[in-house]
DNA sequence: CGTTAAATTGAATGCAGTCAACTTAAGTGG
DNA sequence: CCACTTAAGTTGACTGCATTCAATTTAACG
């Protein structure tokens, strides 16, 4: 089941077949659907497990007093969603769906077994953690520093790269199953704002976006006018120092 | 020395004089000392060890190709920057100091010593990982969402709030050691316009700011203004539900 | 085919940026 | 300790990117 997963976490290091097996194991416990817009869990709540999309997209969130909402990051299939939670009492965030999603819930005992027995997997985590916080960082300065063009087109960029990397895209092209309200929430932009944004960036061939459906035809080109530079999303095989090393038995 | 480190973590759950003296040894075996406005380690750099600021203030932030500067985040003393970075083959930020600083150099060994002899340090630094973490995200909401005054008004707050937290307080001051320039790089406002946010608040008579000290007389007030609501910061001592749990021994 | 959500367009407004000059404070060396 | 230098803070005028409001068109869906 849990194939985008195990493709994520190899860009970091191989896992073994009984670390395949363990993830698939503990992906299967408990498997749940939710429709598209809908909470998974919500800000206040105590979080009981570590959620593993499977398929669909979600999104954290979180909104203020008079509504104003921000999108902190977006879920797509092989994201888990915070692999230790449970150490704080509770949520500062809400999780939602964008389209429909399934996912795994995973009990923290699971996840604790998981690592315990599992080095690799462990390190591998470590990782995705960790690139969990870079990619948090490159939307700061996304939001921080960037023109409205640039901020759209750096997020194309990386809602393009991240599903490349679990088999999740075609050639030049992949789904994007958001609203233009949801980019503008996740850019601090209004959507009517974001609406004229695509539209430039339309007309200077940088993307094709019909339906839910984009291309980036020149990626590179895509990628200068946004200022974007991969190096966040740490794809670079780091797991060859880690064969090496003393670290983790092979 | 650690003091501020061992107080913060203290928030979460209190640690045995064993823990303390782990903490302490580790973080007196190297320490650097560096000017304001020194990079600590840039941005492309191997990590090789994990920075502890034991005394002064410094910044995590990333420049764009044409100069402009993103603050991502501040580190205060107290703070460990990554407890696990050197999972990761370079950096996608750089550490700069804001004004000088003493840090320890923690060996990677080190730390992994640290957490494998001390399950209850090693729950301290998940909590402190996921606190981070959450001030990440809730920069990415203030950059977003919140308008200029807001934005200034949160960061004031947070900037007040988690020194408390390690002892760096005086009743409703303490210590604000950054530029107006600074402050527009935190928020990605221009320098002219934190200047004109800043004798907003100070007219308001929410905030009082001369020289490097910031004094804030009715916090409730500027929370209610800056849509400031603590809970992404995780202070409410969660070690207690630790305590009673099974996966830490007494 | 009708209903609702999403996307698009235009016009008017405003928050924040830029540029440039000036003042004040801080730091340094004689 | 003061003169000099540089950094930081302040002010005004002008500009512009992005918002808001409102209407309209297009697409999605039961």
């Amino acid at each position: 089941m849990p194939q985008h997963l195990i493709r994520k976490l190899q860009q970091f290091a191989p896992l073994s077949e009984e670390d395949g097996r363990a993830l698939e194991d503990a992906a299967s416990r408990k498997v749940r659907i939710f429709g598209a817009h809908q909470d998974v869990i919500r800000e206040g709540d105590a979080p009981e497990h570590v959620n593993l999309i499977l398929e669909g997209w979600a999104c954290r969130y979180k909104q203020l007093e008079d509504g104003r909402r921000q999108i902190i990051s977006f879920f797509l299939p092989g994201d888990l969603c915070d692999p230790h939670v449970f150490v704080l009492r509770e949520m500062d965030h809400a999780i939602g769906t964008i389209t429909s999603v399934r996912l795994a819930e995973i009990h923290r005992d699971q996840m604790l077994r998981l690592t315990d027995e599992h080095p690799r997997i462990t390190q591998a985590l470590w990782w995705e953690t960790l690139v969990t916080a870079a990619i948090q960082r490159e939307w700061t300065v996304n939001l921080g520093q960037r023109t409205g063009l640039e901020r759209i087109g750096h997020l194309l960029c990386e809602l393009f790269i991240r599903p490349r990397g679990v088999g999740l895209t075609e050639g030049d092209s992949c789904l994007l199953p958001v609203t233009q309200v949801e980019l503008g929430d996740a850019t601090g932009l209004s959507n009517v704002h974001v609406n004229r944004v695509l539209q430039e960036l339309r007309s200077r061939e940088l993307i094709v976006l019909r339906g839910k459906r984009l291309s980036i035809p020149d990626l590179e080109a895509l990628q200068r006018v946004a200022l974007f530079n991969v190096n966040y999303l740490h794809l670079e095989r780091e797991g060859r120092r880690l064969e090496e090393s003393h670290l983790i038995p092979g």
